[in-house]
DNA sequence: CTGAAAGCGCTTACAG
DNA sequence: CTGAAAGCGCTTACAG
């Protein structure tokens, strides 16, 4: 018995009385086919368990029904959102998901990515950071003419879509947060010199003290690079000062992690005697004790909302006329995750460690 | 100015004066083609910057270039690390990766996996845990005829392709660690009573004690499944009995990071007053305070071994003859870390945190 | 509302 | 060592 080989789309109009374009309109939802015609073919193609074949689609009309997810660091705890999102969406939108992990610094990165483009032809690209920001992985693209969107760009230049979410203000609101708290020393640990979203986190941060009439102390602004490493040494040397911080605003979650790591192996207690605050809710955040206080990026719906501006959402088509069209620049909300490494000024820890 | 349209085969053979076959058979590296006209051809591909169109080549030539990889659970620590592996393995090889995340009780799981397979016939699968174990799953791919890969499945059948390592061995090993530093009340948390590798794991454990003559005590055994908030249940119960553990070994990191959050919680000392042992070597585990002891699974490794079953390692070719095939089933080496949640029965850590 | 023709850009037999 | 032909399975104009 011979392999059962899969029917075309060719089988499909025999066996249901029609032309193989007729076939074509059906699969593709085109208007005008009689509803009679319709359902006849959709009876047949259910029957021979038809499924147009992708490269032969992708031949013929130019779309691959591919999108692509170059990521860099595949640690970084927001890729995992991202593509989780992405390909969720690319599912729902009838397309599939590519993904490529480059080195942000190869020498061939733009033959990389140039490889990988002229060979599938995805219908679309997303980028995260640092790739986004990289120049030449922007050229192989732009040579291409890959559309693409950008995950929180540095910059938004009007060339690129991009999708990303308030830095400044999520920073201002959990260093508000910590005033609230009684909080007046309250140390920041800057994240990567290179990344936008250090400074803005930074930014953010400066504009709350600056709002509650805090003299922005030098001494309690240390350098990180978003490593747990740079948090832990620059927990020794804030820890160490005449006069320590009450609390910690580190960038990221792994610099929280090395903070919380330093403090407890320096006998402190969190958040009595010192309370940290992170920024990403990774997965980690809420696996330690006591588990942190930080900022949900919402990456998987920012990978979401990337896929759409590639393939369109269902409400575009519909609100094309009317509707102003969506900014190809879009910000989405963020969440502040109250956990329990703050505390009020003084108090001291009682609760019991929670579930994750 | 038209946008540049993208070289073809024909245009390549028209510049090179040979025919579009010739051009063909340099690009695929078949024999037989005189060593002036390769490189005549290969001089004006590269003038020309072509590269042959997947799409094309897919529907003549009757193979994707793409292979899948289905995961369940996207936050879990492995699949980062495989999907690292494969997708480095799939770019030496000329190949892509395609991702789904399926949810391994959608009921209509079957139906996502043949929709995906049908539509871009994928040269191969890598299935995760539990997906790999999944027979809706497997029916799906199997009817397709789509070679599969599985990483650590519950067991080898003959008719999947297999990898994993010896959980017996290294759960036996870092029993083994524990007994040696003098622990002879050693609790163990089970993982996941449905997945295989929970019951190794404990096998392991189970050896070591009896290789060592010490008795299996039943109140130290304690039910999982793999959760940190189980972790956490579990470290409760062992360290409110009379005559507490002085050592735990947790089935996967994340239930031993519930375990150090409640030693924490208690004010016991780790690990001073308790030694905690895991499994995996997640992220997290290097990030707390004590770092964790616990076993690197090769997940890279493993899934570039997955990769090279499906598409044939370059010198599969070259020892056709003479050498035996290497196996369909894989057991790759894992790796034993030690950190400073474990140390010798009664010692009190002096250690600073070390860098992540 | 429906169809016949051409073509997308490659690879597969098959010749020579 | 090289090539002319056919064909993979669809969609795109173009007709009617």
């Amino acid at each position: 018995m011979p392999p059962p080989k899969p029917a075309t789309i060719i089988d499909v109009a025999r066996e249901a009385g029609v032309s193989i374009k007729t076939v074509s309109r059906v699969l593709n939802q085109e208007p005008g086919v009689h509803s009679d015609t319709r359902e006849a073919v959709l009876k047949v193609v259910a029957d021979l368990k038809y499924r147009p074949k992708q490269s032969a689609r992708s031949l013929a009309g130019g779309r691959s029904f591919l999108i692509g997810l170059l990521y860099y660091d595949p640690s970084a705890a927001f890729v995992g959102g991202v593509q989780q999102g992405a390909t969720l969406r690319c599912r729902e939108a009838g397309y599939h998901l590519v993904v490529e992990s480059l080195h942000n610094d190869a020498p061939d990165l733009p033959m990389q990515v140039d490889r990988m483009v002229s060979a599938l032809r995805p219908d679309g690209m997303i980028l995260t950071p640092p790739l986004c920001d990289n120049p030449q992985v922007l050229a192989a693209l732009q040579e291409s003419q890959t559309p693409c969107v950008l995950i929180s760009p540095a910059a938004d230049d009007p060339e690129h879509a991009s999708v990303r979410m308030d830095d400044v203000h999520a920073a201002e609101e959990i260093t508000n947060l910590l005033i609230s708290l009684g909080h007046t020393r309250i140390a920041i640990i800057k994240g990567a010199k290179d990344q936008v979203a250090s400074k803005r986190r930074y930014q953010g941060y400066a504009a709350a003290l600056k709002a509650h009439k805090i003299a922005l102390d030098k001494d309690l602004v240390v350098q990180g690079d978003f490593t747990f490493d740079t948090g832990v040494d620059a927990a020794y040397q804030l820890l160490s000062r005449r006069q320590r911080p009450t609390a910690v605003f580190a960038s990221n979650d792994e610099m929280a992690l090395g903070v919380l790591a330093a403090a407890q192996r320096l006998g402190l207690s969190v958040p009595g005697d010192l309370s940290i605050a992170g920024f990403d809710d990774t997965p980690a955040a809420a696996r330690v004790w006591p588990p942190l206080t930080t900022v949900r990026q919402p990456m998987d719906d920012m990978a979401r909302a990337a896929v759409e501006l590639l393939v369109g959402s269902p409400r575009d088509a519909e609100a094309a006329e009317g509707e102003e069209p969506k900014s190809r620049h879009r910000v989405l909300p963020h969440e502040l995750v109250v956990r329990d490494s703050t505390a009020a000024l003084g108090a001291k820890a009682t609760a019991r460690p929670k579930k994750g």
